[in-house]
DNA sequence: CATAGTATCGTAAACGTTTACGGAAGCCAA
DNA sequence: TTGGCTTCCGTAAACGTTTACGATACTATG
């Protein structure tokens, strides 16, 4: 049962060298058929493809990797756990697919690197990188501080950030940008009369939480208004940390009339905080926030910034590429520090 | 700027040769007393260990895995891409954590495999089991017919599935208690009164749709009553399938009294159909779906069906670890195929 | 015909490990 | 002393590729 012999079982190919007295011909003949070199006889690589097609060969990427010093991967760091779980999961994802759709055209394999909640990033990394996994890497959710850049740096592995730190050792990266949304968010709000404005942040280091602050709270001086600093809300960036922020914020004396998320997970657990203390989102409470599978779902939609993600996937594999040496020279036109536009969609929320 | 000595600026390790020399040691034996093979003394190897620590070298993994013909590391398949984007990727995150957690232990590498929506999930993982990428693999989002299953079956790859499938070929799997979920689910809303119960299930071609489906069905015949073939929606596994369905449910001229959701992405899109609609959950329709991030901070909350995803990775680890050799000694005695349970979170809306 | 050039191919040396095998000690008992 | 264990270590052969180099045959050119 175990043994169904599908007509075509196909012994075990032993390796390229099986392959090469198959067809009687040089081990190194093949490769360079196999790997399009230009040394070879149209009509020999011709043989060559079709016994390695008929035969079932494929090269064994380890011995490959060994000899040419690199594996082909590129890794694209995320963090995932409970604490974070919930936070952008899916706009990861989108991410992910469109990164992988750029380095499957050069047949580079792409794989998520998912830090365990129970480890440190920087550990795993250093792990990571010692492994000698990837040719490439992708950072996300880059800290104020992140380490991660210089390990990689000192490592001499090329990588992109999606995200920028106070860190920086001279590596491309790409980045919402969050100064725009924050100025774009603020003079909305203003114009439409309000003068006590929220904002959101995430608890921890994240880059992204310091720039929208500053930024918001330059706008707001722009329009000689302040940003109170008890109208800073930190939180976890899930739907609890969303909650969480509502009772606070509903249980301020002086209570703000709009808020403005940074984050996209914590919007359902802030609209249910807010309804429990009967304050109704857009009526009660002006809300900006960023787009989401579900935020034009909610009630009110929400008044959200969108970008596309697939495309900020494609754009990050690319500018990634231009700093391999590989491949530089397909894509060195790109720019190696880019702030991602947003646009705003209207919703119902403000 | 670049060349920036950080004081212990270490030269390239040129691999486990130089390491042996510089010890005056056999490179045999550093090998063995780095991998802790018994045949070597214990003074020696703290002497190679230490040297190896403070010289910054590490094993080549391409090298090793040449030899050992084994790579070391674990891929997980999940999906993504915009038709499910949305779907469960905070679930598949949650599973990945306790997965990962379990591989950590045993010096095996996990890597998600995650699938672009423009390419075949067949091809994909093809590709990915041509290059002999991985020691195991990981599938979810299992299909009613999953070629997948042959595919590796074939190639004699340990694996094991998160999820069933008609094809069978006697690989480990765990899967969720669709069976126990339905039933509970159903008894439930008819013990209250309810008679017109309408279920949901994906618009494509995934194993659980047919098996909760199957169930509901059955456990409704039970109780002396049919499930209405106009009362069972398919749809996307997003937010836009939930406000489909809302839709055409809505629009029923019999509408059901209680909706079972076996997707629990879909909620959110529901709740704004339904609302939009006029229909409050809990009041004018009963609801039961499955836990998310956010489906206890919906409002009404959602009555929901919850289990520990980072335990489900960790069982799934350990069973694939009982299928791999290297590994049968210590997990042999898993369960090879497991339907976890599931339990009842009430909530407001039924 | 001699020569240079080109197209094609074979040979063999890497790449960095792991591990089977055997050898050299040291120890103990007979 | 001899022989047999045990403990430790060195040697060298793999593992499956890629690629620099050189060899061969053929073509074109003078």
């Amino acid at each position: 049962m175990t043994s169904r012999g599908s007509g075509e079982e196909r012994g075990k190919m032993k390796g390229i060298r099986e392959l090469a007295e198959h067809l009687d011909i040089s081990i190194g003949t093949v490769s360079r058929a196999l790997n399009g070199k230009p040394d070879v006889n149209e009509e020999t690589r011709r043989r060559v493809l079709e016994a390695a097609e008929s035969l079932g060969y494929v090269a064994n990427q380890s011995g490959r990797a060994l000899r040419k010093g690199a594996t082909g991967v590129i890794g694209f760091m995320m963090q995932t756990g409970s604490e974070i779980t919930g936070q952008g999961d899916t706009f990861f994802m989108s991410v992910f697919d469109g990164v992988q759709t750029v380095f499957a055209r050069h047949k580079l394999d792409l794989v998520a690197l998912l830090c365990s909640s129970e480890e440190d990033p920087n550990d795993y990394l250093k792990r990571v990188v010692a492994r000698g996994f990837a040719d490439g890497i992708i950072l996300s959710a880059t800290r104020r501080h992140d380490a991660r850049f210089e390990l990689l740096a000192k490592r001499k592995i090329p990588f992109i950030t999606l995200g920028r730190s106070l860190t920086d050792v001279g590596q491309p990266w790409l980045d919402l940008d969050f100064e725009g949304m924050a100025e774009a968010s603020i003079d909305r709000l203003v114009s439409r009369g309000h003068k006590h404005i929220a904002v959101t942040r995430p608890h921890d280091d994240m880059n992204l939480g310091y720039v929208f602050e500053d930024q918001c709270r330059a706008t707001l001086a722009r329009h000689g208004l302040r940003l109170d600093d008890r109208h800073v809300f930190r939180s976890t960036p899930n739907e609890a940390g969303g909650y969480q922020i509502a009772r606070e914020l509903t249980a301020l004396e002086n209570r703000p009339t709009a808020i403005v998320l940074i984050n996209e997970a914590i919007t359902v657990g802030l609209y249910r905080g807010l309804e429990e203390a009967g304050v109704r989102p857009g009526r009660d409470m002006a809300i900006i926030g960023r787009q989401s599978p579900h935020s034009q779902f909610l009630s009110p939609r929400l008044t959200s910034f969108s970008l596309s993600l697939r495309d900020l996937g494609i754009a990050l594999a690319e500018s990634l590429l231009a700093t391999m040496p590989a491949f530089a020279d397909i894509y060195e036109e790109r720019s190696a520090r880019l702030l991602w536009p947003m646009g705003l969609v209207p919703g119902e929320s403000d």
